[in-house]
DNA sequence: CCGCTTTGCGCC
DNA sequence: AAAGGGCGCAAAGCGG
């Protein structure tokens, strides 16, 4: 596989082929092009076979390219590799280190808005790809691991460069269809700053019941203290605890509560913002969250509420493609565990299925709530209950996420199985995610309790995490399947829309639609080869062929 | 006035 | 005895 260098150089480019091994390390070709030049350049080079474009960092170089009509196949994002290596207990931090490495850690994703190639004073310009690019290949090199890591990176890679062309394509979106949806339920758009005539009559309605006529139902604290005043003996206004209560102001006060959700999260302001020449284009940020699940910005993207789902709607003449992995998690731990028993009650199509035919628990409730406390670290009530069984019929799953959970608490670091680590306690990550929480520790049973907390993180940590990696291998493979499916351009093939942890949805012309969806379950069975090779697994899918995102499932 | 924190809720 | 993971976003509240 040919290596291809890019890196800026004032106004220009310096492409630099590289010898692929470690070793070998010398350049080869060095050849300088104007900004302009590139995308040609790239695309002929492209066409030309195969090549692992290196890049500082996708989000730099990606969206341009894809602006002048050149996709790529693969690359190595440096940004993203550095920090997994970094990271991960399978790689030596000694030969990581150098004279600009501090900077790499450091470096941010460019969130996209601004097309410019080339902005004034970059951070990335202060630092040396090829150097980095040398160090990283030293420490895969010299990784006991290897083949994970290497796969792990390139997995990441090619994240970035499916995430950069989601956004790129966007997400076909009906601006028409989600206006009638806001209006039938909400009412006419008001003027800024008033309330839609729904939420208007809901608010009265609220007002009466609690007897409160000057109250802002938009105010947790005066909600709270109206609720008190009215007799209800409630300590906060969440929805799941007003729902307890039989009161006149619960009807209207949860429907209003759920429109106004709808208004401030989805609503027309959201349309005005996100949605432009019929897509929505949030921007993924792959590795964006600590466990190697991807972050976004931008339209709240990782939960668009399934209320608008019916505004996604495929193109004229083409489909959605909408598919997602039952249960992953639990599959992924079978597989990771090498627990025979667990797989083969994954071996059904609904694994609490199989649980519950196996004999383990007797209702499928009880399997669910057993499987996520062993992934949560739940252990109260009856999620607790399941755990012993569960521990007797499936050691090989529950010990290894309680072995991580038992790490987690004396402070090692645990990692996924195909090598990324999880924050060090203490750490950056750690202090922010303790600011959420609790006042500092100020005693044992504090220390204690943070204790038990970051053990239920490390536990989720190494199943979430697999779980990622295995949904990275799974769009990382889909994406290539999809580009040998049609001709021209990427926004004229079949190609990935939209991606959620678990769930895929492809843009396809619709007479291409039942190759599409023979490609996602290809995808996946190609996945499950690469993180658990030949241990009997099953991955299924569900998957529709839709007009409307709101129709699948 | 701004910017940060808190609250609550959407997704997996 | 108690013990539920990861995110993003908007509005209200609060402090400077």
């Amino acid at each position: 596989m040919d290596r291809v260098l890019l890196r800026r150089d004032g106004d220009g480019v310096v492409v630099t082929e590289l010898a692929d091994e470690v070793d070998g390390g010398g350049t080869g070709t060095r050849t300088e092009l104007s900004a302009d030049g590139l995308p040609a350049w790239v695309g002929e080079r492209e066409r030309r076979g195969p090549v692992r474009w290196t890049w500082d960092d996708t989000t730099r170089w990606y969206p341009a390219l894809l602006d002048a009509g050149v996709r790529v196949e693969r690359c190595t994002d440096l940004r993203l590799t550095g920090a997994l290596l970094r990271r991960s207990p399978l790689a030596d931090p000694a030969l990581l280190a150098g004279e600009d490495a501090a900077g790499w850690p450091a470096l941010a994703p460019r969130a996209g808005g601004d097309p410019a190639l080339f902005p004034l004073d970059d951070p990335a310009d202060r630092l040396d790809p090829l150097a980095e690019h040398r160090r990283q290949q030293a420490a895969l090199a010299a990784s006991p691991h290897r083949g994970r890591l290497g796969l792990l990176t390139a997995a990441e890679s090619s994240g970035a460069l499916a995430a950069a062309e989601m956004t790129w394509a966007g997400l076909p979106w009906r601006a028409d269809e989600h206006a009638r949806l806001l209006t039938r339920l909400l009412g006419d758009r008001p003027p800024a700053g008033l309330r839609p005539p729904v939420l208007e009559r809901l608010a009265g309605e609220v007002r009466a019941a609690l007897r409160a006529p000057d109250l802002n139902p938009d105010s947790p604290p005066a909600l709270l203290r109206a609720l008190q005043t009215a007799g209800l003996p409630v300590e906060d206004t969440r929805s799941w605890t007003l729902e307890r209560f039989e009161h006149p102001v619960v009807p209207p006060l949860l429907e209003y509560k759920r429109l106004a959700r709808l208004l401030a999260a989805n609503g027309w302001s959201w349309l005005d913002t996100w949605v432009r020449g019929g897509r929505f284009r949030p921007v993924f940020l792959p590795g964006g969250v600590v466990t190697g699940r991807w972050a976004s910005h931008g339209g709240g993207a990782l939960s668009v509420p399934v209320q608008v789902r019916p505004a996604a709607v495929a193109d004229e003449g083409w489909a959605l493609v909408v598919a997602d992995v039952a249960q992953l998690e639990p599959r992924v731990l079978a597989g990771m565990s090498r627990d025979a028993a667990l797989a083969e009650a994954a071996r059904a199509a609904d694994l609490y299925a199989g649980m519950v035919s196996a004999g383990v628990v007797a209702t499928r409730a009880e399997a669910k709530l057993g499987v996520l406390g062993a992934l949560y670290g739940g252990t109260r009530g009856e999620s607790g209950r399941m755990m012993p069984r569960l521990a007797r019929r499936y050691p090989r799953a529950i010990g290894l996420v309680e072995d991580a959970a038992r790490a987690g608490e004396r402070g090692a670091v645990v990692q996924t199985l195909l090598g990324r680590g999880s924050p060090p306690p203490g750490g950056e990550w750690a202090q922010e995610a303790a600011d959420l929480g609790e006042a500092p520790e100020r005693d044992g049973r504090d220390a204690e309790r943070a204790r038990r907390a970051w053990g239920r993180f490390t536990r989720n940590f190494v199943v979430q995490g697999t779980g990622a990696e295995w949904a990275l291998c799974w769009i990382a493979d889909l994406r290539n399947r999809l580009w040998r499916l049609g001709g021209g351009s990427l926004h004229e093939r079949p190609h990935l829309v939209f991606f959620l942890h678990d769930e895929v949805v492809v843009h396809t012309p619709a007479d291409l639609a039942d190759e599409v969806a023979g490609q996602v379950r290809a995808a996946a069975v190609t996945a499950g080869r690469l993180l658990f090779g030949d241990f009997p697994l099953d991955f299924p899918l569900d998957v529709s062929v839709v007009r409307s995102w709101a129709d699948a499932g």
